[in-house]
DNA sequence: CAGCTTACAGTCATCCTGACCTGAACGCGA
DNA sequence: TCGCGTTCAGGTCAGGATGACTGTAAGCTG
């Protein structure tokens, strides 16, 4: 922070979200990552699919900006929410010289059921993503790479998920994000080993099989995740 | 990047960088972490000490800035370079909203000689901070949590030494990151397991017990280490 | 040469993880 | 009603990684 003073050109900061969700047919097969994005309607890149953003006001925390625009255009409210990147290549927009904040952000399944969907406010499946204005492709797969990455040492997973889950949907995320799939008796047992997960005593009935117990998230061992500060998780927007 | 125009009150965007090295008592006992300071000469917060840094250019990247600044003030030219986070609370500087897209840096201990050390730049070790201004204790605190961390699963130690080092030196930037004891047979094992060191063949003479072996860094075997992209590692400035 | 230091190699127990196996608990169709 | 399918849930076993530790090699110093 040097001299103040001599306004002149300066570059715009802009505040984006990548947000990730799974897809609603969770009683199905594979559940599969899910992205919303919004159509630009402006030049530039008019037209194109874009990250769900907007520009960052003089009296608003970057934390705060993130949720508030991501509230605004896709009417979710995310239960976790950390920054990415910031990107800045002089070119990455034309005309102006624009840096983004990029956030990530994780909403539950049934938060979807809410979101807007319009013709302009549309959900990708990770795989099948349309052609991204600027570099918003970049930043994608930079955020998936950190969700990816995330997620084997860190216990995100839940945030993808309902207030309860079983063994079997806990895993089927893990599946999704990574690709892979996971021997679930291993997969249990280091759950379970994590200390995160709580039983709810609870049992869900109505499956053709054996009824899987109902865990819960322990919030109170989630603690010494990552940045140690301003962590910013788990926001109420709406 | 959503609608340009309307100009309109903007937060000011700078770029500063958390630089780190090898306290240069080398052949003593345990070396120690020490980070370059600038002394602030204006308001606000004109004589606390400051990460070195400076605005954003309109036309020059994020990376580029954070290289440039650190070599005008301090004159070093890191061998390690990478973006930390984005800090930007409303409050975290009086009169203007700043907002500091922050790096961090790793230098060589022989590039210590040569950098620029005067009543306005100075090192402080590790725990023997003064007074900071504005969040940058913050900042560097969340900087040191991020090379400790780094440092157990990436191989990084190497940036913070010469061309070539003995095993021993290595186990000492380790030491004196993680503030541990580390064994030393252990420790010669995992490293020399992880393929990232290079026998050069050569011995350092001239010490008063059994000469060590001394080795060279693998660029080569470098690859994936973490951000996938826009790495920006190893830039040479001056 | 005795004695000091560190370099370097090797052993052993423990933990973690992937592969695999076995019984339990439901719904379903014959 | 009774197998028979499914998944759930708990267990065993082998291999790899890691920490604690021991032993030998190779230099210098007195």
């Amino acid at each position: 922070m040097p001299r103040p003073g001599e306004a002149g050109a300066q570059a715009r900061l802009a505040v984006s979200t990548v947000i990730f969700a799974l897809s609603p047919d969770a009683g199905a097969a594979a559940p599969s990552l899910r992205i919303p994005l919004v159509r630009r309607l402006r030049e530039p890149g008019a037209g194109r699919w874009a990250l769900p953003g907007g520009w960052l006001p003089v009296d608003e925390g970057l934390d705060e900006a993130a949720g508030r625009t991501l509230n605004e255009t896709t009417g979710l409210a995310p239960t976790y929410l950390e920054q990415l990147y910031t990107f800045g290549a002089p070119d990455r927009s034309p005309d102006e010289r624009v840096v983004s904040v990029v956030y990530w952000a994780l909403v539950h399944s049934d938060e979807v059921e809410r979101a807007v969907s319009d013709e302009n406010v549309c959900w990708f499946d990770e795989d099948d993503l349309p052609e991204l204005a600027f570099d918003h492709l970049e930043i994608l797969e930079y955020a998936l790479w950190r969700l990816r990455t995330k997620l084997q040492y860190s216990r995100i997973a839940h945030a993808l998920l309902g207030e309860t889950f079983t063994m079997a949907e806990l895993r089927g995320v893990h599946e999704a994000v990574l690709r892979t799939r996971l021997d679930p008796a291993n997969f249990r047992r280091t759950m379970e080993a994590s200390g995160t997960l709580v039983d709810t005593g609870q049992r869900l009935a109505g499956t053709p099989h054996r009824p899987p117990a109902l865990y819960r998230f322990d919030t109170a061992s989630a603690r010494g995740g990552d940045p140690i500060h301003h962590p910013t998780r788990t926001r109420n927007a709406s």
